[in-house]
DNA sequence: ATTTGGATTAACCAAATGGTTAACGACATT
DNA sequence: AATGTCGTTAACCATTTGGTTAATCCAAAT
């Protein structure tokens, strides 16, 4: 670790690779403080407990799990360049962070109300998403879908293959994980092209 | 607990509910003990340790996960019903096992060697599934795509929404588990719409 | 030079946890 | 009746683990 970098980021930084890696349960104090180099006491003088310390790491973590999607509603272009926009900020981040998936599935499991709480903290509205998905229904670029179900589906195709990555690169890549990488970056284009021939409607 | 069960198999089962809840690390033995109405000792004495408990439980828990394929695909119908036959299997399992998707996914993650070991004990062979997709490609039957993809895909839209269930249902349905598993049902013939419109060719 | 306040350490502590052991009881075999 | 086997229990053990404390170091302010 570098020595100008302020012991506090450090932490974080190590604190994230631990607990991603391990989950709560698994992850010890002992090994974040090992691989930030300091004294394990030095954790207790920087965030007070080991909840304390896994709450600032799981609410980084959310915060980019939740990529800028508003953002890309925002700027109103072409309902393709919206999504399209979607799934890269989720190829990016993820391919980036490669627990990151696992992580928050997880831990979601373990304490849901804990995540109900930093939903509200980190001000994530997935209601806004399902309102524009409703209006280009109405305006008809997309066919009639609960957008629910279109949401949950681009969701899955664009975190499973990141969730189950130790599993499928051994099932079906022989366990090549750079050849796995190339499929993941693939996938910005073949996910556009499967939600587009299911649900865009062509313009004329 | 009944008591006319055997206390092995009453104790596979509590231990089970216990891993899939909360992971290897996670999980007490005592609480194992209690759920099962025993003491801890006798734990020890039936599976002598904590992993080989836990590693009776993984093997139940990966053989569900990959549900009977071979069945579907050898019983040789038309294609569609393969694929239904598979999806159907899946929602099935998972609705019955909530926890399993995550579990398989995360303790995966933990000892990817040991999935490995897991893979050839259980005889599982994606490669007869991948072969059977090359065929129906072959056949005119799907579009051209890469198989490993189109296998992703599907397992994506199948599995995810299970092991986000927690998340999910909470950011898109006001936390409402009796409608979200109404949903998660109706997955079947969504995903299999999905694929229809995507990968196969109309037949005349 | 002394004080002050934050950073750092070694030693320590109590609780939790996986695992063992010795003794016991019940039931069948001899 | 004696022997042996299997299931069961309470007590115990060693280690791990999150957390604390008292002392020390060091640099800036006084």
């Amino acid at each position: 670790m570098e020595k100008d970098k302020v012991s506090e980021e450090v932490i974080m930084e190590v604190a994230s690779q631990v607990f991603m890696e391990k989950g709560m349960a698994g992850a010890r104090m002992q090994e974040i403080a090992d691989r930030a180099n300091i004294n394990k006491a030095m954790l207790h003088y920087y965030f007070r407990s080991k909840e304390k310390l896994f709450d600032e790491v799981f609410k980084n973590a959310f915060q980019k799990f939740w990529p800028s999607v508003e953002a890309a509603l925002l700027s109103a272009h072409k309902p393709e360049e919206v999504f399209q926009a979607i799934i890269d900020a989720y190829i990016r981040v993820l391919m980036e962070s490669p627990y990151l998936a696992n992580f928050i599935l997880n831990e979601i499991q373990r304490d849901p109300d804990h995540l109900e709480k930093l939903m509200r903290e980190t001000g994530l509205k997935p209601k806004m998403m399902l309102a524009f998905i409703e209006s280009l229904i109405e305006n008809g670029f997309l066919v009639k879908v609960d957008p629910r179900e279109f949401m949950v589906n681009v969701l899955s195709l664009c975190l499973f293959p990141f969730a189950g990555q130790a599993l499928i690169s051994r099932l079906l890549w022989d366990n090549d994980s750079d050849s796995y990488q190339t499929f993941l970056s693939s996938r910005r284009d073949s996910i556009m092209h499967l939600i587009q021939k299911t649900y865009f409607i062509q313009q004329v």
